[in-house]
RNA sequence: GGGUUGUUAGCUCAGUUGGCUAGAGCACCUCGUUUACACCGAGGGGGUCGGGGGUUCAAAUCCCUCACAACCCACCA
């Protein structure tokens, strides 16, 4: 928010900081300031593509459009932090920047629910036509967006708002239309007739991932199944079967053909049955075999049965193949024929193949070039073709009466319990019928042999890498793509059949081959004219996924023409549940239609899991909800806790306390601002009341921002980098000394030249993982230097030194850098200083901070130094320990230098030169000539804990000593290890010595 | 059945090409109410890195094998 609106909702710096207070606010500036639109391309010259673009680097992300109709779950919570942190990044760093939001009209999951609806009112949908069924969603629809817009604002995704696109939008159905002309003219599409998973009461096609599988009881029966001489006919076989004659004859014969093996799994249930089935086994052994036994859980399919199959590396069947059986019930005979998809170790190892009614014997079927013919309806019905005592049954009637007749005619061997797994509607629990329709396919294998040779090219990195070699095994093995639904609600595919002709059949079509259909874009249109003829559109829609496979075309504006600066796409990133769903059809349709891979990397996240890494679902009750965890944490805290501990490509679990741990960050960094801010406020107004010269006095410390960045590296004092460098021999900075006197840093304590070295590693830890989609080591490192190191370490130190230059330089820093995960409290707070300007949204990268080395370096010692006192205080028993005692030191100029500060961080009373000998426990273990001020009765209640240390650093001692012992090691491992661990061996034993020395004094 | 991923502290996870004493957050224990923060500060305990073998001077890391878990694909006549 701007000044004066800072003023207006009175934004001081609170004790803590409230997210809700600020939110909803900050976002409405960032949104009306245009943050989110790329700066330098407005929309015309993107589509009319003017290369005007290429002054910065584009970066481009779309968003895996969410449910319009519905709202957001936790997965896209984990999207929204991921891609927004990515998009804020490149944009600091400069790049032009275009985060692309969507809005999905779901095909099939809105159907449902608009469905649903229909049904409470009392209607249903065969009430309506298509298109005003159409029109009804899309009203439904409209009243429920906005709701999903809303909570990704509240997420804090800075995405074009205005490039909004809507997977019915105009472009996306133009789109989608071209490229399916472009593959009708290429002949990549073809009618055909499959079997589709379908609801005989919804009259309506599934795709596979749409149907519920679910495991119950059932029955496997034992049928017989004779076999004949293939010169018998129909007639010979009636009388020499002595069955028939027992009153099934009359119906066998009207029986003019049959039908469908049943579906699904089948495992026995207990011994029992499976001896049954060896007993089966044997009897078929038997060379002079009359009859094979098949085994099924739909005997009503078998007027449909077109073949018997048998494995052909099964010994007891080998003879058979070429044969033939008699179908009982009916006068037909069918072939035994060897496929690989019979099973020798299941039940009798023979089964039925009705390729119109069961997927698996559509493919055996297609194989060995069977008949498809249906015996059940589009309403469930048994056909005409089972004969007039079965045609008009409902499925489970007829079953009823073929297990009474082949009991009847003895053809009925044996039942056995099993349980298997069943598909069902999952809208009415009705078991799908596979049955056969005409669909729509596009011929796969050009497409995918592009994208294969992209992938293999390395066109396109994955994050995580494994997720390219899955895709190219999906792609090796992929068959042709249905993309025809039989749902109102979707785009309608644009064909017109010729009034009056019957279905074209399977095959191959196309336009100059086939005048039956046309292809024609006008689906606002049900019917048209060419030349005199009438043509009725097609009724289906199109899967979902096929016109999404062009949304990196389509947001990004790309044409044949011009192309579009922003594709390909800089990442692809979702969810890889969606792997084979989306992205490899955008890749086939994205090579297909451009020519280019239509994204450059590939980011894929994994499954966010419950606290104790279970599955989220409404059943189980333990779904989290992100926008209440949103309104309760605030926005940043989320962010921060969701991608806390992520790697990509992983299900990993999820809690509100990673949130927490978030908000408590938000927090800190709010209160590290707060302090340095109210030094600032203190400082300016302080400097109104002093002389000018006094001003000038102060200047380092508390002077103004831009005059004392400029003098500030020329105070160093050079005796004092001196003397350090005496004291600590660190060889590995002396090149970096070289440049010290070159420095125009604005430090002046070795805790500040430490920080700018902290939080300049931070940046390039952040630049580092972000390129590799790391988040979880980005979030962590932030955390770290916000906390452990820029709060407890360095602010502290400035409690005593007030380098307010120094101060707003880092914070500014730590602001930017923390500004893609936590934007919110970042930006609040970048408004509420009172120094400075602008957004941070549009402020660029964290850079690198200047210091000297040397200093940096030996903060580290001091900062072991006061470590080390607070350890020797805390290790004293309880009644000591709240003591304060005085530090001495001995000759030691880092801490005679740092005594102030040393006081300051150990809260030590006073921190003095020994005078005389040294008294009290000395700190040993630093190897400093450092004691801590007690008592001869207090020393000795130290022993214990001085015992102790000792101890554990002769287990390290003897470690060290053991590799050294071994003269491979010395011989092979490489010098400068070898080295490192000899003086390892050198100090621990010299600080043993000390250590024993110590005990000795107290003993 | 095929494939992928995982198994590291009580819990959730890091640990990038083998090499500092295996790290973090939360939880736990001790101390502390100092005017940035109790959404806090100081200190601490806790792991034979799933089991077994191998390669190597050196393995959480590479190889083999077994076990367990999750997910994906296929299948369940």
């Amino acid at each position: 928010m701007n000044r004066e609106l800072c003023y207006y909702f009175d934004m001081k710096f609170t004790s803590a900081y409230e997210p809700d207070k600020f939110e909803p606010e900050i976002y409405k500036e960032w949104e009306s300031s245009g943050a989110f639109d790329p700066k330098a391309v407005d929309k015309k010259a993107r589509t009319k593509a003017s290369h005007k673009t290429t002054s910065s680097e584009t970066y481009s992300i779309v968003m895996p459009p969410p449910n319009a109709n519905g709202n957001l779950h936790i997965g896209h919570g984990l999207t929204i932090a991921i891609e927004d942190s990515l998009t804020r990044y490149y944009r600091m760093k400069g790049n032009t920047t275009w985060y692309i939001p969507g809005a999905d009209h779901a095909g099939f999951e809105t159907w449902v629910v608009y469905e649903r609806k229909l049904e409470q009112e009392g209607h249903t949908r065969f009430e309506y036509s298509r298109d005003e069924l159409y029109a009804r969603v899309w009203n439904f629809v409209e009243e429920q967006r906005g709701n999903m817009e809303l909570q990704l604002r509240a997420l804090g995704a800075s995405c074009a708002w205005n490039d909004l696109t809507f997977t019915l939008d105009e472009n996306v159905v133009s789109r989608t239309y071209k490229t399916f002309e472009k593959m009708w003219n290429d002949g990549l599409i073809y009618r055909g007739k499959k079997l589709v998973n379908y609801c005989p009461k919804h009259q309506t096609a599934f795709a596979d991932i749409e149907i519920d599988h679910i495991d119950e009881p059932g029955f496997l029966w034992d049928i017989k199944y004779n076999i004949v001489e293939e010169s018998e006919s129909s007639s010979e076989v009636a009388k020499e079967n002595p069955l028939i004659s027992e009153g099934v004859h009359e119906r066998a014969q009207s029986v003019a053909g049959g039908t469908r093996t049943a579906l699904r799994s089948a495992r026995l249930d207990d011994d029992r049955n499976q001896t049954g089935f060896s007993q089966t086994r044997k009897k078929l052994s038997d060379s002079s075999l009359t009859y094979i036994v098949v085994s099924t859980t739909r005997p009503e399919t078998l007027f449909g049965d077109q073949a018997v199959a048998v494995n052909p590396n099964d010994p007891r069947y080998k003879s058979l193949i070429g044969k033939h059986v008699r179908l009982p019930l009916t006068s037909r005979t069918i072939p035994i024929i060897p496929d690989e998809h019979a099973d020798p170790e299941y039940g009798s190892g023979v089964v039925k193949i009705t390729p119109a009614h069961d997927f698996d014997d559509f493919e055996v079927g297609q194989r060995h070039n069977l008949e498809l013919l249906r015996v059940i309806d589009d309403e469930g019905n048994m056909t005409a073709d089972c004969g007039e005592t079965y045609a008009g049954l409902s499925t489970t009637a007829c079953r009823k009466l073929v297990l009474k007749d082949l009991k009847a005619a003895g053809l009925l061997l044996d039942t056995h319990k099993i349980s298997h797994s069943v598909a069902h509607c999952y809208k009415c629990g009705t078991v799908i019928e596979p049955t056969l329709k005409e669909q729509w396919f596009i011929n796969t294998d050009p497409l995918k042999t592009r994208a294969l040779k992209a992938l293999k090219h390395n066109e396109i990195a994955f994050y995580p890498a494994s997720k390219k070699s899955a895709l190219i095994t999906y792609f090796e093995n992929l068959k042709d793509w249905n993309i025809s639904r039989q749902i109102p609600w979707g785009i309608p595919i644009p064909m017109f059949k010729k009034q009056g002709t019957e279905s074209a059949g399977t095959g191959q079509l196309n336009n100059a081959s086939s005048p039956d259909w046309l292809f024609d874009p006008r689906t606002n249109l049900k019917e048209i004219e060419i030349g005199g003829v009438k043509y009725l559109r097609d009724e289906d829609t199109f899967d979902t996924w096929f016109s999404s496979s062009h949304w990196p075309i389509v947001c990004t504006d790309w044409t044949e023409e011009t192309g579009s600066p922003f594709y390909p796409l800089n990442v692809m990133e979702t969810g890889a549940d969606i792997l084979f769903a989306w992205i490899a059809r955008m890749l086939m349709i994205g090579l297909y239609v451009t020519d280019e891979v239509p994204f450059r990397e590939v980011c894929l996240h994994g499954l966010v899991l419950d606290a104790h890494g279970k599955k989220m679902s409404k059943s189980k009750g333990n779904v989290i909800n992100p926008l209440e965890l949103v309104s309760k944490y605030g926005s940043d805290a989320f962010r921060l806790g969701i991608l806390r501990g992520r790697t990509m490509g992983l299900a990993q679990a999820f809690s509100e306390d990673s949130v927490k741990t978030g908000r408590n960050l938000c927090n800190k960094l709010w209160n590290i601002s707060r302090l340095i801010d109210s030094w600032a406020e203190k400082n300016s107004k302080d400097s109104n009341t002093f002389s000018e010269a006094s001003k000038e006095n102060s200047q380092i410390f508390r002077g103004d921002y831009e005059g004392a960045r400029s003098m500030a590296g020329v105070s160093r004092s050079a005796s004092r980098s001196a003397r350090l460098i005496d004291e600590k021999n660190l060889p590995e900075f002396s090149q970096a000394k070289k440049n010290v006197s070159n420095l125009s840093s604005l430090t002046v304590n070795m805790s500040e030249d430490w920080i700018c070295r902290e939080i300049s590693n931070l940046i390039s830890t952040l630049d580092k993982n972000l390129s590799t989609y790391r988040f979880s080591e980005s979030v962590e490192a932030l955390h770290e230097c916000i906390w452990d190191k820029y709060a407890d370490w360095f602010l502290e130190s400035e409690k005593l030194f007030k380098n307010l230059p120094l101060l707003k330089l880092t914070l500014e820093t730590l602001l930017k850098a923390a500004h893609p995960f936590m934007p919110f409290v970042t930006e609040t707070i970048w408004q509420s200083l009172s120094w400075t300007s602008g957004l941070l949204i549009n402020q660029s990268w964290a850079e690198p901070l200047d210091y000297d080395p040397i200093s940096a370096e030996s903060f580290e010692r001091l900062k072991e130094a006061i470590t080390e006192v607070r350890r020797v205080k805390n290790d004293l028993p309880g009644s000591f320990k709240s003591k304060s005692f005085d530090l001495l030191y001995g000759d030691d100029s880092l801490i005679a230098d740092n005594a102030d500060l040393v006081k300051l961080l150990t809260k030590c009373p006073n921190v003095l030169p020994t005078s005389g000998a040294p008294k009290g426990i000395r700190l040993a273990l630093v190897g400093r000539e450092l004691y801590l001020d007690v008592d001869e009765k207090t020393v000795k209640n130290y022993k214990s804990a001085l015992t102790d240390r000792i101890l554990s650093v002769g287990k390290d001692l003897n470690a060290l000593e053991a590799r050294m012992l071994n003269p491979r090691y010395v011989d092979k491992a490489p010098k400068a290890l070898v080295e490192e661990t000899r003086k390892g061996i050198e100090e621990k034993k010299s600080l043993i010595s000390r250590l024993r020395q110590e005990l000795d004094l107290i003993a």
